[in-house]
DNA sequence: GAGTACGAAATCGTATACGAAGTAATATGG
DNA sequence: CCATATTACTTCGTATACGATTTCGTACTC
């Protein structure tokens, strides 16, 4: 563990058990009951909570407490809409630095997805899922664009876990523009057509989620 | 003041003193002198220079403080690349929704730093800019991404008012922009042709501060 | 004279304690 | 029986205190 400060290991400790559906949206994060819960005291814990506020993760009110953030479809929409634009931005500026090995490592992956549509297995396609937009992600030469991408996917983590949001049709095509994605960046193509492609790519898995929630709809393009 | 919470108090005060300058860049911020200055405990103010790290706005280490970050140039260039994604990406969403009141105002604001081309005042010319941006922004309809184009200006701001980032035949470059980028919202432009000229407004700026300081070149597009 | 070891000062990190604000339960009057 | 006021409880907000870590200055040795 050696994490050193109290406050980093609170702030690790309550974010794994966000994202990992432990403490699912709506949840009542109590001060005294985390510091007991970690042999802390209160201070670490309240630092810790405040810094994942600013990440969005929780909801904190004066005098009330911090909740879990997610739940509401709005939430989920406007979450879903930034990450398409910083995924895609992501996307373009890393496939320049990509070479044959890691398309190779993506492509596989890829597969892996394609097999999970067989036997039906949600959990192991989504975490496939992360690691295929890792590959392309993580030689994005801006950190803060890449820190970005990472809060949109903590922000979805949390939400998935309890509400499991799967649009039936939506998986086959995501294979389908994964393997497309993959092309255009062995072709060379151009870093705006990279970008369009990977924005349509999330885009897509918003619309899909609004056309079956009959919710409000907004112009994700 | 009435801002109820020591901490919100301490937030803003701090937060407001990085953006006017007040503390400048590689600025250590010791807890308890902000703390006394500010009349209250270090606990308030600990708390507040954490979310000021979240933000970006001050870089924090174990067992040594907490110093305001900016200078770096690589630090800016990620930081406009950033704001030139999200920002663009705001104006695109925005554009709908700004009516002929709006244009006209941001028109006066434009012709203002037209103005001030002539009497040579950077820095109500950089109000005026910000101004300007501000009239297209407000109404984009998703708050996260209008949350990262507010993050990054005060990124932007902490540095500005330290070493002055002014390239000479720039700002008259942007004035036209910023015409013709009213006139395309104004003719009803799709939202694709919006992003990629307000994007490239400021990548435009980024590069010509590269050209200028001979910095190491990054693909701004 | 340069480098290292030691010690003192400064600063951060966390715990504990108490006061403030909000919430829920209960009692009381209509 | 319902509405409202009061009380008790929960939880947050901040101050103070002390231990831990780092940094800087000084003395000592080679």
């Amino acid at each position: 563990m050696a994490t050193g400060s109290k406050s980093e290991q609170a702030y690790a400790a309550v974010k794994a058990r966000i994202v990992d559906g432990t403490y699912s949206p709506g949840y009542r994060l109590v001060l005294a009951a985390i510091a007991k819960d970690l042999g802390v005291s209160v201070v670490p814990v309240r630092e810790a909570i405040r810094r994942l506020e600013a990440e969005g993760l929780v909801t904190f009110e004066r005098n009330i407490g911090a909740t879990v953030s997610g739940i509401d479809p709005t939430e989920y929409l406007y979450t879903m809409q930034t990450l398409s634009i910083v995924e895609g931005a992501a996307t373009a500026l890393s496939a320049p630095l990509i070479g044959p090995a890691d398309i190779a490592r993506a492509r596989a992956v890829n597969e892996d997805m394609r097999e999970c549509l067989q036997h039906f297995d949600p959990v192991r396609f989504t975490a496939l899922n992360q690691d295929f937009h890792s590959i392309l992600f993580e030689q994005c030469p801006n950190p803060h664009i890449l820190d970005l991408v990472h809060r949109g996917w903590n922000r979805l983590a949390s939400l998935r876990s309890s509400t499991f949001r799967f649009v039936p049709g939506r998986a086959h095509e995501s294979v389908d523009e994964h393997e497309a994605l993959l092309r255009l960046i062995e072709a060379g193509a151009g870093a705006e057509e990279i970008e369009k492609s990977a924005r349509r790519h999330r885009a897509a898995t918003l619309d899909a989620y609004l056309a079956q929630s009959n919710a409000g709809s907004l112009n994700t393009r």
